[in-house]
DNA sequence: CTGTTAAAGTGGTCAGACCACTATCGGAAG
DNA sequence: CTTCCGATAGTGGTCTGACCACTTTAACAG
């Protein structure tokens, strides 16, 4: 680079009058669907970025901001931005935010994850590979070990749905699963102390995965449902039997799926 | 305020390692969750509440910008920054970039989106009030009056699954299935030109109209579950008869949704 | 009363600086 | 030689204060 800024000289902003933040959403999102970032990779420091592109770091920074916010990127503090990996997933923020804005109830939300649930065990009765199944047995042998410890037990409960959507062979469903879930998660944990009888669950747990292991999508849907409709049952009992206490474990409360901040 | 920022005087940073801008995202989310805020609301301008969180507005704007990537809010240049309003809506682009990062199908797309479409259908079937019954008609009028023009055709079309999904009483799938299809919709829209027999496939929305009026769930779903099938036909169908002039009318597709930008 | 204009308010951008954290590489200690 | 550690860039996070672009409002002229 030979020269000074020479954004200053030039009406960028009226040529476009998008916003200049923009130009940062869209040179990722481009680069993206033209297969040129994959996930894991990092992107050009700020710096760069901002001269790259002509604008300035906090234009640049409005930018990633939104991208990390919708889970495209994430940023290490003193490495870098680099493209979201892991298995594919949304964050809950926003379906959170959403239900506490319009009044969601608890009972549309397990409707919601009804409907989505067991399509996604009748799918993975049909196409669960032999490591998908051995990792769904796993999640429901670790949750039998949890029965006297409620917090490790709801991570293994989740964990066993997670599995499960992970075996359905569709990503999106097992992606949208996610997210209805996890923030059913999160009211949870806050009264799986006062639950009631946990060993009924994961013995269906265990009974949804002979289904599936054994290639029989009808009764692994038709045992999921009938399980969703129990949890949905236990939920409500325990949201009932209101205690003092109960705001004591809430911020200690551990997270099976990934929470990213802004 | 009588005094100058304390801000500075104060090892803000040190007590709570966090990142600035969650005190931002913290408190409106707080807000929201205890009903403070209410969608349209108008929030606090940003100099007022660095001002009030004893940061710099910089920070502030951080937090601003991810409650606004994620739909919570929404700023207007030269007004304020609101709390969404309007229908519950969740951002497609998240779930788009995900799909372009890990390679989603749209066999796979298609599958999930019928899934929860059906059951909707179901819902709709069992639940729509007289109200959303009319619109969902006048969806497929207005369908029937736009077939010589694919562009308005697919925006009654996405309209109708819309309206539908909008009956079904359940704000979470009807929420899920319009960020789905929005994704779809923006796909559809750059082929649809090449479309094939467009009259069969709005004749079936009206028979799964009549199913619903009929308050018929099991005609609905299984309706909706074959009108989705063909849906996919085409749709590959289309795909398949590339042509060179595909991308002329690309840039000015409109959107029946609503398109959020950073 | 109506239409126009000026002013204030608000979000968007810019600039440059400094802080906090991470990764890396060289040299010192074992 | 290996291991450990400290210096050193490199990078994201924050701060400051200024100015620009747009909207809203209110004062003003007709």
């Amino acid at each position: 680079m030979t020269s000074i800024n020479l954004a200053k000289f030039l009406p960028v902003r009226s040529v476009r009058t998008g916003l200049m933040r923009e130009q940062v959403v869209d040179q990722v999102r481009v680069m993206i669907k033209e297969g040129k970032l994959r996930p894991g990779d990092r992107i050009p420091p700020e710096r760069e970025l901002a001269r790259q592109l002509g604008i300035s770091r906090a234009s640049v920074r409005g930018g990633l901001r939104f991208l990390c916010a919708i889970g495209v990127l994430t940023s290490r503090h003193g490495s870098g931005t680099y493209v979201a990996d892991g298995p594919p997933a949304l964050d809950s923020e926003p379906l959170d935010m959403l239900a506490a804005l319009h009044g969601f109830t608890a009972k549309k939300m397990f409707e919601a994850r009804r409907v989505i649930e067991v399509a996604v065990a009748g799918l993975a009765a049909e196409h669960a590979t032999d490591d998908q199944l051995t990792r769904i047995a796993e999640e429901v042998t670790e949750t039998y070990a949890a029965l006297d410890n409620p917090r490790e037990y709801l991570i293994h409960d989740f964990g066993f749905h997670r599995a499960v959507a992970a075996a359905s062979d569709n990503p999106i469903l097992a992606t949208i699963m996610g997210m209805v879930s996890d923030v059913l998660y999160q009211r949870r944990v806050q009264t799986v102390e006062r639950a009631g009888d946990l060993k009924q669950s994961v013995d269906m747990h265990r009974r949804i995965y002979r289904a599936i292991r054994a290639r029989d999508p009808q009764t692994a849907r038709a045992l999921m449902s009938e399980h969703l409709i129990q949890a949905e049952r236990d939920f409500t009992s325990e949201e009932m039997s209101e205690s003092v206490d109960s705001d004591a474990l809430k911020n200690s409360a551990g997270n099976p799926g990934k929470r990213r901040s802004a």
